[in-house]
DNA sequence: TTGTAGGCGTTATCAC
DNA sequence: GTGATAACGCCTACAA
């Protein structure tokens, strides 16, 4: 039975069930027999007898009783959140990266709390700094191009706030990073295309100070080497990873004296603007023109020839990422954090737009 | 100068401006010379002499106060997150209603927390109510399809929780209720498909028991019927949202004996099913046959040709609902909580997809 | 293994 | 208009 010892009087009220409120970790002790401390340990997995926490569980049961995070966070100085940094909101790529991250907190009590920023804003630094003082998360996660920060990474450390820098590189210890391997996918993407009888690649590249598109460049330049060919200049042309730009370097490297057989761009969007410039210029698709992209998004499979692409597992990351960051609340049983990988493969889909070359 | 009495000695010692903690409420009172409530009544604007105010701002301001979230959250029962409940986290149309949240909170202290939710799990109800009693947000919002069950409603309200229930029509009171037009939409659509000479239009529906497709198709038979056009149930296939399903209903509407010269898909991911379809059979687009849809997601342009479509104005709807559900929070000064609307306009996007009817 | 006392940083109540 | 004191619901430190 409930009780309360009114301060004024002194008087001891039976409180009837009181129907409003949730109920409390005191009313689950009441009931179970033990002290708040024990019902909190049970509801923190500490050490306890089997047969006192079978008791609580059972009080817990029949109540109803479910934690107040509020109460938590206030006493742990630490909210039940994970923040996602994006840079671009409308981007597929940091959608597809929230449901990861979105999957693997399903079943937690944890939350996901979303900001997006601008990479040039001036204040950028303290606008984290703000949002992470306010937010005090158990974890942050940085997409690309913020993850490319350093100080951004430093401001963490300082603040003491476990991060996760996501790339397509290694960005920070292994522990703070999530990655793929954007490299070695272009370059087995271009050996395919060397094995189809291609000779003349063009390159769609991404734009200038993102990771990502250094490294797939890269790839592209150390596959061309490997299998010999020469690295004609005229085959490469800027992109902004933007549709439009896309249409932009197709028109360029069509209009070459002498144009590639297929064309790589290093993402999705510009590879579906290459083939609107093919489409424009009235190019039979594969036949004419091969082309492959990057991402695996929502767009690939809609393209007309659908888009062969290399998957880049951008969900897996982010439920990796959760996982690395908050082991403890989202492992199954049995899952040990040191089993973690922090490299996750980008791997080659083929579909219609890549065919052999004509001869 | 803080000072501190411990209990143990009952010797004071002067806490050397404590480093790593950040300052409370009771380090303004301090500085500030009133008590912690008057700093209380400053963060929350309540009615206080002006040269108080001052005092207690200018404090505010020396120490770099932020206020601890988590507390306020614990006294006052409520989190300062606003609850998104989607059905589909992999659809465009709910990453970009988060995207017009995220703007509309942008400067505001309030979070965002998403929530997948598939709206055939055995325990939706309960899962949404455990979601809700953890969160204590400010308020809910509903995406459809989930935001057509009225029960949903019906629970928030049992929660005394605030909620939005996002849809293609009226679907609770107008406190309640952020909708678009499509109907009408779809009616003009037809409108401008008549006016250019179209006479046969097929028609591809959403999946059963989603009351936007209801709608669409509703707008569709009754344009038809203003048009003075006869309902050929020919014309119309059924689809699932889905590009395949626009695919498969591509096809069915393409082999019929007298094909239509343009099909309107009720949303864009069927229209690009469509048009592939149209791709398979080497039609000519959009001379041989012209192609509406519905959404102006990312792929409407990226489609080739690209896609005529009905912008909806889901990002807006997503800022609206926030304003809607805390207008004390994030209203600019001058603006009235009741100057809102429920409703926002479904416009015709005009590309290339659609032309008139070749005679 | 379990319990007691005190604190986390804020707001509510009710005086003055 | 402003202040003292008690919540809010949980956790930490320490004691038993």
């Amino acid at each position: 039975m409930t009780e309360k010892r009114t301060e004024k009087t002194g008087t001891i009220v039976a409180l009837p069930r009181k129907t409003g409120s949730a109920p409390t970790i005191t009313d689950v002790a009441e009931l179970a027999g033990v002290s708040k401390k024990t019902v909190s340990r049970v509801i923190n997995r500490e050490a306890l007898k089997a047969s006192t926490r079978v008791k609580v569980e059972a009080a817990i049961e029949q109540l109803g009783f479910v934690p107040n995070v509020q109460a938590r966070a206030l006493a742990f100085r630490k909210n039940f959140v994970i923040v996602l940094f994006i840079h671009d909101s409308t981007s597929p790529m940091a959608m597809t990266f929230q449901r990861g991250v979105l999957s693997a907190i399903a079943d937690s009590e944890i939350a996901l709390a979303a900001r997006p920023l601008d990479r040039s804003a001036p204040h950028l630094l303290s606008d984290i700094e703000t949002f992470l003082t306010r937010q005090k998360p158990m974890g942050a996660i940085f997409l690309p191009p913020l993850s490319e920060r350093d100080d951004i990474g430093e401001l963490c450390q300082r603040m003491n706030i476990k991060y996760i820098r996501v790339g397509s590189a290694q960005l920070d210890m292994m522990s703070r990073s999530v990655w793929s391997n954007d490299r070695e996918a272009v370059m087995a993407v271009v050996r395919d295309m060397v094995a189809l009888g291609h000779r003349r690649i063009g390159f769609v590249r991404g734009p200038a100070g993102f990771r990502s598109a250094r490294e797939r460049e890269a790839g592209f330049r150390q596959a061309l080497q490997n299998a010999g060919l020469p690295m004609d200049e005229t085959l490469f042309a800027d992109g902004e990873y933007s549709f439009e730009s896309g249409v932009r370097a197709g028109k360029v490297l069509l209009t070459a004296p002498v144009p590639p057989t297929v064309i790589f761009a290093s993402n999705d969007s510009m590879a579906a603007g290459v083939t609107r410039a093919a489409h424009e210029r009235g190019l039979n698709l594969p036949g004419d023109l091969s082309i492959v992209g990057f991402d695996d998004g929502p767009v690939a499979m809609q393209l007309w020839p659908s888009l062969t692409t290399v998957h880049w597992p951008i969900a897996e990351m982010g439920a990796l990422s959760v996982r690395k960051l908050v082991p403890e609340m989202v492992l199954k049983s049995g899952e040990m954090a040191d089993d973690l990988p922090s490299m996750v493969e980008s791997t080659l889909i083929r579909r219609e737009s890549l065919s052999d070359a004509k001869t």
